[in-house]
DNA sequence: TCTTATGCATAACTCACTTATGTATTGCTG
DNA sequence: CAGCAATACATAAGTGAGTTATGCATAAGA
């Protein structure tokens, strides 16, 4: 992506979307998961990524299932019934800032 | 506006957009544009505007007039020729942002 | 008269992110 | 088969665009 800045608070929202439309994922899928709906264009990093999937998880929005696979671990990631809520929020919360912004800078977009 | 965090980034392109759609206009003029634009939804904070007004002044990218109003002073910004085409490619990035996001979140907006 | 609006400006602080670093397994390629 | 890239997790230090707080001054309205 091209200019950082405007990815600026979209973390949560893009993380709780991608969980609730491709149910349990752990955190190297959710990167890739993004890169290949954006086209390349959104890549999450790891320093950014698992620090707010902690913290969704201490606040009750997500819940994990680790598992084994050979001798490396996975880390599965699902929406609670608050974070499915809490993504539908933030969407729509986002959808609106998309509306404000067109009329702002008298775009048409879609 | 209800999630501030996702204005971060946006700034340069408003205020640049505004001005080119409005031409001259001074620091209060702008909030009160975007304010009106908005529909009350975002609304600058001073803290943030003009140190950005400077900075684009100081990048060659915006041009002012200062004029006396009674006892008050005006400072009127207007787009440079480089503030100009910075204009149209932020907007376009950010339109191209608009339709990142659209991919990954699976919303159709507009 | 006193509060709100107009109009500028800067400094301290915040916090979501980037950058850097660390550890370890697995798969590919020359 | 050696070495690099990809997979997979994690945390800590640093950055920077914003917010919050503060300051000054004039004009308008209740």
């Amino acid at each position: 992506m091209h200019s950082p800045e405007l990815l600026k608070g979209t973390l949560q929202t893009i993380v709780l979307k991608v969980l609730k439309d491709h149910g349990k994922m752990y955190g190297y899928e959710i990167t890739q998961r993004v890169k290949e709906l954006s086209d390349g264009r959104i890549l999450l990093t790891e320093g950014a990524l698992y620090p707010t999937l902690h913290k969704l998880e201490a606040e009750g929005l997500l819940k994990t299932e680790v598992v084994n696979i050979g001798k490396r671990i996975r880390k599965y990631y699902l929406l609670t019934a608050p974070g499915k809520a809490l993504a539908k929020d933030r969407v729509s919360e986002f959808v609106d800032f998309i509306n404000t912004m067109s009329s702002v800078l008298q775009v048409k977009v879609g």
